[in-house]
RNA sequence: CCAGUCGGCCGGGCGGCCGCUCCGGGGAUCUCCCCGGGGAGGAAAGUCCGGGCUCCACGGAAAGACGGUGCCGGUCAACGACCGGCGAGGGCGACCUCAGGGAAAGUGCCACAGAAAACAGACCGCUCCGCCGCGGACGUCGGAACUCUCCGAUGUCCGGUCGAAAGACGGAGAUCGCCUUCGGGCGGUUCCGGCGGAGCAAGGGUGAAAAGGUGGGGUAAGAGCCCACCGCGGACCCGGCGACGGGGACGGCAUGGCAAACCCCACCGGGAGCAAGACCGAAUAGGGGCGGCGCGGGCUCGCAAGAGUUCCAGUCUUUUCCGGACCAGUCGCCCGGGUUGGUUGCGCGAGGCGUCCGGCAACGGGCGUCCCAGACGAAUGGCCGCCACGUGGGCGAAAGCCCGCCAUACAGAACCCGGCUUACAGGCCGACUGGCUCA
């Protein structure tokens, strides 16, 4: 799964559905596009910790994701996963499991969002913010 | 063996599976695969100093402001760092800690306590002289003063001492002289108390600190007033590159502490930082630079065009002085800026390791050898097994076995170096000091 880098691109995955774990929390959105290629990003604020836990959250909630990315991506859907302390004290094995369950949460809500929405989403809806810099201070991957 | 001081080092090891990033090679040819190699620290941290690098400013001189540093010598690219030494303080010792000079350039501060905190001073105290000596309250008379008040005599009341009482009273002991009715009386000296005047700073007490210390002489009592020793200042001499050390004629006790209060002295310092800076591309809006021609403001005259003028203001350059630039417009030529994205800056370096030489050392030099992270929502990882060591528990005679510890700290490069500071589970090595025991 490809990562996501841009500050607007995790805001507009931020307006999705959300699903909350003990060590992590995922968003969810929909891409206009279809056939897109799913992403993923990660948030982890400093709250977390020092930079040696921060990267430790962060290291093991992407590796957990690479080893469940083929169980758990879907075309047109973009997440952040945004990595809590909590997470440390979970086992890997729990952690892949949280993963699973996050995603299958997520993806029957954006289906039911889609639906009652009808129509797909429009470009400019994705690109309707300005943009301006409200710095939020974070480490994110 | 115990206790301790100083310095240096490590801060898990091996392996398996699956991944990330960079470099080289190869294959594919549109971003994927294969092979090989590199991939966090001693502090990467705090961002406290010093540099490199980049851009901006930059003509000179002087002055000022601000900030920093401060024993001496050395090392270093440089430093507020490091090394060696000097001085002071602490420790039996190895060793540790502190520190520029000036308090006699000036201003200022010294809480509490204490009499007094700096041109010394005088609470208690010590000494000499003079006067007075039942106490208190309220009156009267006289005198001094003429505002308070002070002195003398005396009355009433209350209290005290002596006495059996009436009454008396200048407190108490000693001593001397005279008188004596032998009870004592009078006078003098001394002691005690009060008041006043003068001298003193030894002692007490307070304090972080009290104006040299101890002893003796001296004195009315005292005092560097005098003397001895110690301390202090110190011309000069000797040693040292120097900080400083040793000696010291002589002086004769002065010059309390704080400069991390202001300050004075010497030396150093332009500003901002890789989000520096450079490059690339599209749309849009019209900005900047250089050169030519040419030009200002004030005042006076004039209706105006304009003319005259021993006037030179204003802005910027930290300040001042000198100097410079700018302060109309127009023409020609040339080039960009902002936003977003990408590329670069971006790692051969005050470089690491080994060895030899010089130096007490910091460090310097020669030779050999190695190339050793380069991300950018930010790679350097995830999971597991075995072992080592630590620790707790259980079983066992022991060897050992089993189980647990989020077991194994502090902590993650962000342009790069040299330092400093701070954090750090556990462990290793070396040198040295003081004890104890054995030979």
């Amino acid at each position: 799964m490809r990562r996501l880098k841009k500050r607007a691109e995790f805001q507009a995955v931020a307006r999705g559905a959300r699903s909350a774990r003990r060590g992590f929390v995922l968003q969810s959105a929909v891409v206009d596009d279809a056939e897109a290629e799913p992403r993923c990003g990660f948030t982890v604020t400093k709250k977390v910790g020092n930079a040696v836990v921060r990267n430790r959250v962060r290291r093991r909630l992407k590796e957990a994701l690479r080893l469940e990315a083929e169980r758990v991506a879907r075309p047109g859907r973009d997440h952040v996963l945004i990595g809590r302390r909590e997470s440390l004290d979970l086992s890997f094995a729990t952690l892949r499991a949280d993963l699973l369950g996050a995603f299958a949460q997520a993806h029957k809500t954006l289906a039911k969002i889609e639906k009652s929405e009808g129509a797909p989403r429009r470009s400019q809806d994705r690109h309707a913010n300005e943009g301006h810099r409200d710095k939020t201070p974070g480490t994110a991957g």
